[in-house]
DNA sequence: AGTATTGTCAAGTGGCTACTTCACTATTTT
DNA sequence: AAAATAGTGAAGTAGCCACTTGACAATACT
């Protein structure tokens, strides 16, 4: 059922960034920081069904944010690295590259001064 | 017309993400990190209406992505930092979050082996 | 002045998404 | 075995989102 276990180079970009959109599956993942949690006590505070639950538990796991387990009848959600890692490799990456523009722009800036 | 310039304090992280999970605005971001562009020339090469682009536009400046200013006829659309300012910071503290639950998950199955 | 260029507003459309309900299966507990 | 617990699958619904069209506004070119 679970698809295929996202490592930080296989990661969906375009998935994690709407993995990550949704409020609910934030706190999900925030109360998953605190420790492994049962489909059920998830759903409970958050006030929201075992089947939203579950549907919001394929998609962090779709993009490496969490990983699931059932051992018997019940499921067992902890949260994964590989979705950060991800995250912060194109974080890295664009920020590196936004910089170069920026400091281009100061160039020119610096240019347009002294010409005047 | 623009709302509030935003800063990286003041980012909405679920408009942030939001913003960042569409791909065509990510290649807006990609082309803009060139250099600043007028809409007509973001609109072109992505293949959709300049109404398109403008609404694109908004969603990036309303989480401090991009930034647009007009002159005469032309509106200027440039890159901006507040943004993925904002986004690091939350990776970062959801990585530190993240590693320190790992630790703790590697402690207990080091009393689980000695204890074996 | 007249025309082309560049952008903007309002409204509509199709598709996706979060969430629900309800019927059902699988595993424990008693 | 019967009853309770934990999760699964399918299908439906309401709302949002990307994008378009077409009418309009403002600025620049000749």
């Amino acid at each position: 059922m679970s698809g295929p276990k996202a490592d930080s180079s296989t990661v969906n970009i375009d998935r994690l960034f709407h993995a990550l959109g949704d409020p609910t599956r934030r706190a999900m993942l925030d109360r998953l920081a605190l420790g492994p949690l049962s489909v059920s006590n998830m759903a409970n505070p958050l006030g929201i069904t075992l089947t939203a639950v579950m549907q919001h538990m394929q998609i962090l796991e779709e993009c490496g944010l969490a990983h699931t387990e059932k051992v018997g009848r019940v499921r067992t959600c902890r949260i994964a690295s590989a979705g950060l890692d991800a995250l912060d490799q194109w974080v890295r990456s664009h920020r590196t590259q936004l910089e170069r523009q920026l400091d281009r722009l100061a160039e020119l800036l610096a240019e347009d001064d002294s010409a005047e």
